[in-house]
RNA sequence: GUGAGUGUAGCUCAAUUGGUUAGAGCACCAGGUUGUGGUCCUGGGGGUUGCGGGUUCGAUCCCCGUCAUUCACCCCA
């Protein structure tokens, strides 16, 4: 064992039965994609160490996969598309009619720890809008991140999206007087109360900002759900400033904007989602297992500066990530992912090896005919072929016995009932899938 | 990076306080079945018990190291 090599931490094999159930959401995620409007596009896996540099600081550099090419440039396998989304798009903003609205579905490398839901490579959908800052864009990709997950076989009853909006906390902090360079501990400590027992939660938090707003105010704010209470609750703690109403009304905006798109009993407010990136400006959000249980299963937001900070043009933007890993695991307790297919539509066997050359014909033109067609590659028992047809799966399987096929005749048998008709010969090969009843 | 758990066949697991040739189910292959699959029956292949060292007459079992893996912490683009 020692000597084999092993595969590289973090990594999968998709054998077969293992990549199956994940083209199926990469299929969820594409028609989705599509059927909202947004058209798919990709990049390089490789990028240049500094994209992802600058964007972001040393810190970060830390737990990319990095290496050194013959021309000594230093490159990084890419962790996220945000960045390479963001060049490709200030090359091209003039062009680029907008809003832009692209997807893509991407393998990803970060090399941080591996647990429960996170791996080091892995692959992610992203769901983008540019060039618009208007809060229906926002509304828009929730509803893909929605809807996909609806497309998978999710329902109300298993998911929900948490909407905050950095502007608003911001506000909201800046306005109880709570100076903007300590928002950054701010967030960390809301984003922590979950994992944190209350007590010490509200000592931590009395002791850095207590004497801006207690804890028990935050927290009831926070705490809010609906729109009436994020109101009142923002009424009673802070002086109204233009930047709080600018947000509430915002996020007023985009919650009336998704009940109209019907899936406002998906959504619900949640301040506490503060999303660990520093470059969300406006509303955050991130879907979340009903249970809880597992990590976020995505998780987005707007990001109006980012892309002019990497390019020349400035645009608002509004997308979201959603990883495999996650939606995976909740997937498969759910019973939603459907087991591997083996074969294809029809198998095709010989009842004598006189007519075997009669059999690769057909097979081949049953091929040509759109039909998924397998064979034996030798003569064997017909019970054997049967059995290997069973075995793949196939839903019907063509005979050719020696004195039907001289006759220009074939049978058809249905595997499920294991009735059998016999059909002309030419009439299958006309319309194969009709007269196969696929 | 930190802490804990777990490593026995492809998978899920056994193996008497340390004792003969490490077993079973599933899966795989073949036969029963030379013109008809599923069920059933029979047989077969597949293991240096993760790896290395130590204790012992003897180690899957105890000890040390190492690697892998899982979970949690940290972090989370």
């Amino acid at each position: 064992m020692s000597a084999k090599i092993q595969s590289v931490k973090g990594t999968r094999d998709f054998y077969p039965d293992v990549l199956a159930p994940i083209r199926q959401i990469f299929d969820a995620w594409r028609r989705v994609s599509i059927r909202h409007g947004f058209q798919e596009w990709d990049g390089p896996t490789l990028e240049l160490l500094d994209l992802y540099r600058e964007k972001s600081g040393d810190e970060l550099v830390g737990q990319l996969y990095r290496l050194t090419d013959s021309g000594g440039r230093e490159l990084a396998l890419r962790p996220e598309m945000t960045p390479t989304l963001a060049r490709m798009v200030a090359a091209k903003i003039n062009a680029l009619p907008k809003p832009i609205k692209w997807f893509c579905v991407a393998t990803l490398f970060r090399g941080e720890n591996v647990q429960r839901g996170r791996l080091r490579e892995f692959f992610q959908w992203n769901v983008d809008v540019i060039g618009s800052a208007d809060m229906t864009a926002d509304a828009e990709v929730i509803l893909v991140g929605v809807e996909a997950l609806r497309e998978l076989g999710l329902t109300q009853a298993d998911f929900q999206v948490h909407i905050s909006n950095r502007r608003l906390v911001q506000a909201i902090l800046s306005a109880a007087g709570i100076p903007v360079e300590s928002h950054g501990g701010a967030y960390a400590l809301m984003d922590k109360a979950g994992k944190l027992p209350r007590e010490e939660t509200a000592r931590r938090w009395s002791e850095a900002y207590g004497s801006a707003i207690s804890y028990e105010k935050l927290d009831a704010l926070m705490s809010v759900a609906t729109l009436p209470e994020l109101r009142a609750a923002v009424g009673a703690i802070a002086p109204a400033t233009a930047d709080l109403e600018s947000a509430a009304s915002d996020t007023e905006r985009l919650l009336a904007i998704l009940q109209d798109f019907g899936i406002i009993e998906y959504c619900k407010i949640n301040l506490r989602v503060v999303r660990g990136l520093a470059y969300y400006t406006g509303p955050v959000f991130e879907f979340y297992d009903r249970s809880e249980n597992e990590r976020a299963i995505c998780g987005g937001g707007r990001y109006d500066d980012l892309l002019g900070k990497l390019g020349r043009a400035g645009e608002p933007a509004v997308g979201f990530g959603m990883g495999d890993v996650v939606l995976s695991l909740i997937l498969e307790e759910k019973g939603l992912l459907k087991p591997a297919r083996k074969g294809g539509d029809v198998m095709v066997v010989d009842a004598a090896e006189s007519v075997r050359p009669t059999l690769h014909t057909v097979v081949a033109a049953l091929r040509r005919g759109g039909v998924a067609a397998d064979f034996s590659y030798a003569h064997q028992a017909i019970g054997k072929q049967l059995k290997m047809a069973d075995k793949i799966g196939v839903s019907r399987v063509v005979i050719l016995g020696d004195e039907t096929t001289s006759a220009g005749r074939v049978r058809i048998k249905d595997m499920a009932g294991g009735a059998e008709r016999e059909v002309a010969l030419e009439t299958l090969l006309a319309d194969p899938r009709s007269t196969l009843g696929l």
